[in-house]
RNA sequence: GCGUGAAUGGCGGAAUGGUAGACGCAGUGGACUCAAAAUCCACCGGUUAGUAGCCGUGCGGGUUCAAGUCCCGCUUCGCGCACCA
C-alpha cells in the first residue's frame, strides 16, 4: 500500500457506516471524560490551531479507549458571538447561515482529522435546544439574587458598538477589533461572581492545574486584606470611608484623595473650587481607558476645598480628587501616605503637600519607603511593628466605630449584557404594572428572531424587532416589553460541559444523576488565554449550581493543561497580515491526515508549541513509507527459520515491552513527541531483526509487528487500520486492546553501568543485572582506565547505584 | 513595577539528582545507479593525531560522592496583570 488521503476517505466511510465511535453510557470500563475547549466556528475551515489542539487529544482518547476506559470525548461549537456577527455585517450573510455552514465543514474536517467524536453527543450553543437552558441558567441566578441590573460605567467599543467585559479590554483597546475603548453609563445585567470570590480562591488548591494558571486566577480575583477607616469631614456630617492595607501608616496621612467619579465629590466641593473641580472631572472623563492606564503618566488632581479629620491624630487634612484613584476598587477613596506609598509620594511632591515619615526600617530613611517596619511619630503606637500596629489600630478604630477589618477583591461582578444580535436573548420582561419580571420557564426559550437589522447603530438590534420586543407579562398577562440585550457568549460556555453527557434532554438542562456520575471532567485542554475568563466563569457557574442543589461537585475540571501554540515559520504568531499562516488542507491533500497529525505530535512539545517547519512533515512521510516497506517485506522473508527465542529475539521483546510501557507513561504526561519517537525506536529494532537475524523467528516477528500496529493506532488511526487489514484482520484495529506489558521482559539480563572516578566518567562496564555489589566494585576497580585514575590515591568511598552507576571517590 | 515561565548541538527537541544531546531534521562520507532521485550503511557538541584527555546545558556562587535538574544571586527573552491604596 501507499498511504494517502484516499485511504483516509475509505475508512472514514466505513467507520461512519458502522458507527464505530458511538459512546455507550453503560459501556464497560471506568469513565474518562476528556474534553477540549470547543471551537468557535468563525472561519469556514479548521486552522492549524484546531489541529494542534485536537489531533493529539484524539490520540490520547484512543489510547485511553484501548486501555479499557469508557472514554467520553465530545465535541461541539461555541457558536454565538461577535466574530460571526461581524462577519455577517461585512459580507451580508446572516450569522445563522454562516455559522451553520461553517459548522458543517468543520465537523467534516474533524472527522477527516481522524477524530473519534460521537456526533450524537454534540452541541451548538446557538440552537434553541441549547440556549433554552442558558436562559434557564440565567433565571436560576436571577431567582437566587445572583443576577441583578444596575447602571454602571461600562467599557464601550465605538467600533463594535457594544459594551465589553473588563476581560475583553486589552491595554485599553477592544480585544477583537483593537479600537480604543471609552466609558459609557448604561443599565446592565450582572452576575454576582464576587459572592464566590473566596470559594474560587480556596478551591484552587486541590486542582491539578498548571500553577501559573492558578496564579493568574488568584491575581485576577486579587484578594487583599486590610482595614476600612472612616475619616470625618470637617464641619459636615459626612464620613469618607477608605480601604487600606497599611493602616499602620495612618498617622502619616497628609491628605485624602477621591476618584473624580466618586459620589462624595459633589457634596464636598466648596463653592469657590467648583469651577476647577468641574473642569478636572470633565478632562479626566474624556481620557480614554488607554490613557488613564498609563502608569507613568504624571499625576494630576485638584483640591476641592474640604478637609477630613484623621481619626487617630485628629489632624485636619485636605481632600483632593485625582484620577489615580480608581472608582471601581475599594471605596473609590484613598488615604494618602506620601512617605510610604510611591504614588502618593509623587502626587504630594508635585503639589507641595506635606510628607511625614511614620515607619522606620533599619537605617533606610529614603522616602518613599514602602516596606513595613517599626512605627514612629504615631502617638501611642510608636515602637510597634507594622504587623502588630495594623491589628492594634484597627481594633481601636473599631471601638470608636471609626473602622474595621476589611477584605477587598479586584474581581468585579460579571457583566453579561451585550447590545448585540448574535447571542441568547435574556429572558426578562419589563411590565408597566409589575416591573422587572422573569420570563416563565414554560415560555423558554425566548427565541432569537431571524429577521432583524443587526448592523450596529448603538442600539440593541433586538429593540428594532417589533415581533420580538412586544410580549405578554408572565405575571399580569398585560402588554409588556422584552429585554433587548443578549447574553455574553461566556455564559454559553460556562456550563456546556454539563450539557454534553445529557445533550438530548428536553425536560431539563441536564439530568442530575447522569452529570454527577460523568463529571468532573478528568482532563480539560485549551489555550492558556482562557486562564482568567472562561475558566473562572465555568468554575463560578459550577459552584452556583452545586449550591442550588443541581450538582454534587463544586469544581468542573479536575485536571487542566494548556496546549502550546504553533507559530509561523518566522517565529511570530500566525496572522494573515504577516503572511505566515499554514493551511492544513494542502498538507492533508498531499500526505494524508495521519502524516500531518503525527508530524504535529512529533515535531513539537505539546505544552510548548513552536514555529512551524515544512521539512518535518516530509520526514514523517519518510517514516510512514519505512513502515510500509517493512510490512511489505514481512510476507516474503526467505531465510532459515527458527521457533527458538534466543538472545536476539529476547532483545526484540525487550525493546517492544519497553516501548509499550514508555508510550503509556509519555501519553499520560501528554508527551506525544517522545511517544512517537519510541514507536520509531521500536520500528528500527523490528527492521534490524527482519534484516539481519539468521535464523529468523518469523512467527515472533509477526507478533511483534502486530503489536506495533496496535501502538501506532492511536497516533495514526487511518494508516494503522489499513496495515491491520493488510495483515489479514477483518475487524477494526480500533476495537483492539492496548498491548499488555510483560515487565519481566523489560530489563535486559545484561546492563551497562557507568564507572566514575570522582564523579567523572571513566569507563562503562557491562554486568549481569542485579550483580552483587562487591563483584561490581571488584570489576570496576579492575578496569584499566579506572586503575589509571585511582593509582597511588586513597579510596575514600565507593557509591554504587544498582544497575546504573558506580562512583569511586579518591583522595 | 508586580507576578510567572523559559534559556540544552546548525535546527525541532530528549534526559525519576546518576553515562547530557534519546528520536528526528539538516550536514558529511560510502553503497546501489550511466547519472540523478529514492533507499540503505557509517559519522555527526567543541577541541585534539587520537579509541586517551580537556571543555561543554544563558552568567556567578553554593549544596552533593554526583547538578541541565536542587538552593542563592544575576542576565536576556516570552507571557499575564498593571496607579488595586
Amino acid at each position: 500500500m501507499k498511504y494517502n488521503q484516499s485511504i483516509d476517505q475509505k475508512w472514514l466511510k466505513k467507520w461512519r457506516d458502522e458507527n464505530l465511535y458511538a459512546y455507550n453510557p453503560k459501556g464497560k470500563g471506568e469513565k474518562f471524560y476528556l474534553l477540549e475547549m470547543f471551537s468557535y466556528p468563525s472561519g469556514s475551515t479548521l486552522h492549524i490551531g484546531h489541529w494542534y489542539n485536537y489531533a493529539p487529544l484524539d490520540t490520547y482518547s484512543r489510547f485511553k479507549r484501548m486501555k479499557g476506559y469508557n472514554v467520553f470525548h465530545p465535541m461541539g461549537f461555541d457558536a454565538f458571538g461577535l466574530p460571526a456577527e461581524n462577519f455577517a455585517i461585512q459580507h451580508g450573510i446572516h450569522p445563522h447561515d454562516s455559522t451553520a455552514s461553517n459548522i458543517k465543514t468543520m465537523k467534516l474536517q474533524l472527522e477527516e482529522m481522524g477524530g473519534d467524536y460521537d456526533w450524537n453527543y454534540s452541541l451548538e450553543t446557538h440552537t434553541e435546544d441549547y440556549y433554552k437552558w442558558t436562559q434557564w441558567l440565567f433565571l436560576k441566578l436571577y431567582e437566587n439574587n445572583l443576577a441583578y441590573k444596575k447602571e454602571a460605567p461600562v467599557n464601550w467599543c465605538p467600533s463594535c458598538n457594544t459594551v465589553l467585559a473588563n476581560e475583553q479590554v486589552k491595554n485599553g483597546t477592544c480585544d477583537r477589533c483593537e479600537s480604543v475603548v471609552s466609558k459609557k453609563k448604561i443599565s446592565q445585567w450582572f452576575f454576582k461572581i464576587t459572592d464566590y470570590a473566596e470559594d474560587l480562591i480556596n478551591d484552587l488548591e486541590d486542582l491539578d492545574w498548571p500553577s501559573s494558571t492558578k496564579k493568574t486566577q488568584l491575581n485576577w480575583i486579587g484578594k487583599s486584606i486590610g482595614s476600612e477607616v472612616s475619616f470625618k469631614v470637617k464641619d459636615q456630617d459626612i464620613d469618607i470611608k477608605v480601604f487600606t492595607t497599611r493602616v499602620d501608616t495612618l498617622a502619616g496621612v497628609t491628605y485624602v484623595v477621591l476618584s473624580p467619579e466618586n459620589d462624595l465629590v459633589s457634596k464636598l466641593t466648596k463653592e469657590n473650587y467648583q469651577k476647577e473641580v468641574d473642569a478636572y472631572i470633565k478632562k479626566t472623563s474624556t481620557f480614554s481607558e488607554i490613557e488613564r492606564m498609563e502608569t507613568d503618566r504624571e499625576k494630576t488632581g485638584v483640591f476641592i476645598g474640604s478637609y477630613a479629620i484623621n481619626p487617630i491624630t485628629k489632624e485636619e487634612v485636605p481632600i483632593w480628587i485625582s484620577d489615580y484613584v480608581l472608582e471601581g476598587y475599594g471605596t473609590g477613596c484613598v488615604m494618602a501616605v506620601p512617605a510610604h506609598d510611591t504614588r502618593d509620594f509623587e502626587f504630594a511632591t508635585k503639589f507641595g503637600l506635606p510628607i511625614r515619615q511614620v515607619i522606620k526600617n533599619g537605617d533606610n530613611d529614603v522616602l518613599p519607603m514602602t516596606e513595613q517596619g517599626t512605627l514612629i511619630n504615631s502617638l501611642g503606637y510608636n515602637n510597634l511593628t507594622s504587623e502588630v500596629a495594623k491589628i492594634t489600630i484597627t481594633k481601636d478604630l473599631e471601638k470608636d466605630n471609626k473602622g474595621q477589618f476589611m477584605t477587598n477583591y479586584r474581581l468585579k461582578d460579571w457583566l453579561v449584557s451585550r447590545q448585540r444580535y448574535w447571542g441568547s436573548p435574556i429572558p426578562i420582561v419589563y411590565c408597566d404594572t409589575c416591573g422587572i419580571v422573569p420570563e416563565s420557564y414554560e415560555n423558554l426559550p425566548v427565541k432569537l428572531p431571524y429577521d432583524v437589522e443587526f448592523k450596529p447603530d448603538g442600539k440593541s438590534p433586538l429593540a428594532k424587532s417589533e415581533e420580538f420586543i412586544n410580549c405578554a407579562c408572565p405575571k399580569c398577562k398585560g402588554p409588556a416589553k422584552r429585554e433587548v440585550d443578549t447574553l455574553d457568549t461566556f455564559v454559553c460556555s460556562s456550563w456546556y460541559f454539563l450539557r454534553y453527557p445529557d445533550v438530548h434532554n428536553d425536560k431539563e438542562a441536564f439530568n442530575k444523576d447522569i452529570v454527577n456520575k460523568m463529571l468532573p471532567v478528568d482532563l480539560y485542554i485549551g489555550g492558556n488565554e482562557h486562564a482568567a475568563m472562561h475558566l473562572i466563569y465555568a468554575r463560578f457557574i459550577t459552584k452556583v449550581l452545586k449550591d442550588l442543589g443541581y450538582l454534587s461537585f463544586s469544581e468542573p475540571f479536575s485536571k487542566l493543561r494548556h496546549q502550546g501554540m504553533i507559530l509561523g515559520s518566522d517565529g511570530n504568531k500566525m496572522s494573515k497580515s504577516k503572511g505566515n499562516t499554514v493551511i492544513p488542507d494542502q498538507f492533508i491533500k498531499e500526505y494524508g491526515a495521519d502524516i500531518f497529525r503525527c508530524y504535529l505530535m512529533f515535531g513539537f512539545s505539546y505544552l510548548e508549541g513552536g514555529p512551524w517547519k515544512d521539512e518535518g512533515i516530509s520526514a514523517m512521510a519518510r517514516y510512514f513509507s519505512r513502515i510500509e516497506s517493512f510490512f511489505e517485506r514481512l510476507n516474503d522473508i526467505d531465510r532459515e527459520e527458527t521457533t527458538k527465542v534466543n538472545d536476539t529475539e529476547k532483545k526484540l521483546l525487550t525493546v517492544m515491552n519497553k516501548t509499550v510501557l514508555g508510550i503509556e507513561e509519555d501519553l499520560d504526561k501528554l508527551q506525544f513527541n517522545t511517544a512517537i519517537s519510541k514507536t520509531m525506536e521500536f520500528m528500527n529494532e523490528l527492521v534490524r531483526y527482519e534484516q539481519f537475524a539468521e535464523p529468523i523467528n518469523i512467527k515472533l516477528l509477526k507478533e511483534c509487528a502486530s503489536t506495533f500496529i496496535k501502538i501506532l493506532a492511536p497516533f495514526a488511526p487511518f494508516f494503522s487500520e489499513e496495515l491491520w487489514k493488510d495483515s489479514g484482520n477483518d475487524t477494526s484495529i480500533h476495537l483492539e486492546k492496548w498491548p499488555k506489558v510483560d515487565k519481566s521482559l523489560i530489563e535486559d539480563e545484561q546492563v551497562e553501568i557507568a564507572v566514575q572516578v570522582n564523579g567523572k566518567l571513566r569507563a562503562t562496564l557491562p554486568i549481569n543485572k542485579d550483580e552483587k555489589e562487591a563483584t561490581v566494585k571488584e570489576l570496576a576497580l579492575d578496569i584499566e582506565n579506572v586503575k589509571l585514575h585511582t593509582q597511588g590515591k586513597e579510596i575514600v568511598k565507593i557509591i554504587y547505584v544498582a544497575n546504573k552507576i558506580i562512583n569511586i571517590v579518591v583522595k
